[in-house]
DNA sequence: CGCCTTTGACCTGCGC
DNA sequence: GCGCAGGTCAAAGGCG
């Protein structure tokens, strides 16, 4: 079980929830999907949400609605002492994430609901996926979190290798794209900062990791820098 | 010397 | 088809 996953039952905040260390994906509430970036992060980080882009385009609304109407009383109490109320993570509402959210989706389908209510909102849409498997390139799924640091690289375990910096528009702050060192291992970050708030550090993962972590965190250790992740 | 970051050039996908 | 913006490459230089 991740670092991640510990931190969180220990919190109390999901323990009747079925882990899948592997995937890395929990099933809450149900027509959500709240995952943990993959094993062997830093044991700072808590959890993340993460949803097809067709719910993201209401979000926080939409799903701050649906998080607090299936969240347990413990749950909701835990939003409002830490978060001050029900702040949610933001997405990527890319076009290319449209195609990590498809392999998503197939992963999540196996789990299909039988109740009837229209759920068509949650899945991209048969036109996007026809689209989206149009496309010769697929690309990883990917895992995208929040955080308040005064650093951009956040200690996940893992050796990263700068490979490039693009000035994105519209943001005075650049995007910083890394590599795992590892041999063979094909995962990549990314690391922006928020142009709304740059003390909110945006780092996304793309792909799994093939091996460990190059260092192992002591779990008890305290984070040398504060990390405030919303979900 | 090896590994890393920097940075301009190049490539690719997408919208119009 | 074209232009723009994001993503990647690779040479050059820095650092331990």
């Amino acid at each position: 079980m991740s670092s991640i996953s510990q931190a969180m039952l220990s919190q109390g905040l999901f323990e009747d929830q079925e882990l899948s260390t592997q995937m890395g994906f929990f099933s809450f509430p149900p027509n959500l999907t709240i995952s943990t970036p993959p094993f062997g992060y830093h044991q700072s980080l808590k959890t993340l949400i993460t949803m097809p882009p067709s719910l993201a385009a209401d979000a926080p609304t939409s799903l701050t609605e649906t998080l607090l109407s299936s969240a347990t009383q413990k749950q909701k109490d835990h939003i409002t002492s830490h978060f001050g109320g029900p702040q949610l993570l933001s997405l990527q509402r890319s076009s290319a994430n449209l195609r990590a959210w498809g392999e998503v989706n197939e992963y999540c389908r196996g789990s299909k609901r039988s109740d009837g209510d229209d759920h068509d909102h949650l899945r991209v849409s048969a036109k996007k996926m026809k689209k989206i498997k149009s496309r010769r390139k697929v690309r990883e799924p990917r895992f995208c979190f929040k955080t308040m640091s005064d650093v951009d690289i956040l200690d996940d375990g893992y050796k990263w290798r700068k490979y490039g910096q693009k000035v994105v528009k519209n943001t005075e702050h650049p995007r910083s794209y890394y590599r795992c060192t590892q041999d063979n291992c094909r995962v990549k970050k990314r690391v922006e900062r928020l142009a709304e708030d740059p003390r909110m550090v945006i780092t996304t993962y793309e792909g799994r990791h093939i091996h460990s972590p190059s260092h192992d965190e002591d779990d008890t250790q305290a984070p040398s820098h504060l990390n405030y992740f919303f979900w």
